[in-house]
DNA sequence: AAAACATTTAACTATTTGGTTGACAGTTAG
DNA sequence: CTAACTGTCAACCAAATAGTTAAATGTTTT
């Protein structure tokens, strides 16, 4: 149980969170940090950026609340926060039922049309 | 299973439905159409903004596919196209494990203390 | 054809964003 | 203490955002 209302939509909360991922880096961050905590140093690397522009980048997902830092010596590790991310799912949550209606819909339409041949290459590209 | 691949990370779609998802006028949108269709005057009506800059959020909001519109004469009708949420959805399931097992340990650490009074008033406000 | 309505576009403004470089500050090692 | 290292901050820049008002476009009515 523990509380499984949907709503917690704290506005202000889900601006951040959903500003903080609209930003391939900072999603690659967050996917980098999931897999194992990290030094600031060593999430910077793989990006063609200057560590300082990591860093704000590490600025706007700890405002998020999406990472926290812990100070280890010299070094500060980085680690995932994901239970911020919860709100935002919380909130997509709302809309699932819409895209199964629209999915099962679909599937029903290609059953009917007794579509039984391999589809899986359908339309994943539309350009 | 109708493809049921957790990819099609397509990080541009990811930008762009983050990006409309963290304004909460268009989440506001988002909700107001999914109830009902709507035309662009009775959209905008709510806000407090000029109708010029509500079109501008539907534009936001149709760049990333997440409503449609129909011309039905001289007005505009907008839907809420679904389906464009699915793939942010999908980002945030990777990581709900995280947060399950975050809570899972909250919950177990609860339980271990034999609180078994009703704390449903837990802290939803940290304010 | 002109008037009225629904919506978009253009031009403008202020703020935020994402990046840069260079100076600064804290920590560890020589 | 000084040097080297880790990371942030300040100042700057270009581009994008979110809003405005006013003009333009398209549609329906008269």
């Amino acid at each position: 149980m523990v509380k499984s209302s949907v709503a917690q939509l704290n506005t202000a909360r889900l601006d951040s969170v959903f500003h903080a991922l609209s930003d391939p880096t900072r999603r690659s961050i967050l996917h980098a940090v999931s897999k194992q905590e990290k030094t600031v140093g060593e999430i910077a690397k793989p990006y063609r950026m200057s560590l300082a522009a990591v860093s704000k980048h590490l600025k706007v997902l700890e405002a998020a609340e999406l990472i926290a830092r812990e100070r280890r010596g010299s070094f500060q590790i980085v680690r995932l926060n994901a239970t911020a991310l919860k709100p935002a799912n919380d909130w997509l949550a709302i809309y699932e039922t819409f895209w199964n209606e629209k999915l099962d819909a679909l599937q029903t339409l290609l059953e009917g049309e007794e579509n039984d041949t391999n589809n899986g290459t359908s339309k994943t590209d539309d350009k």
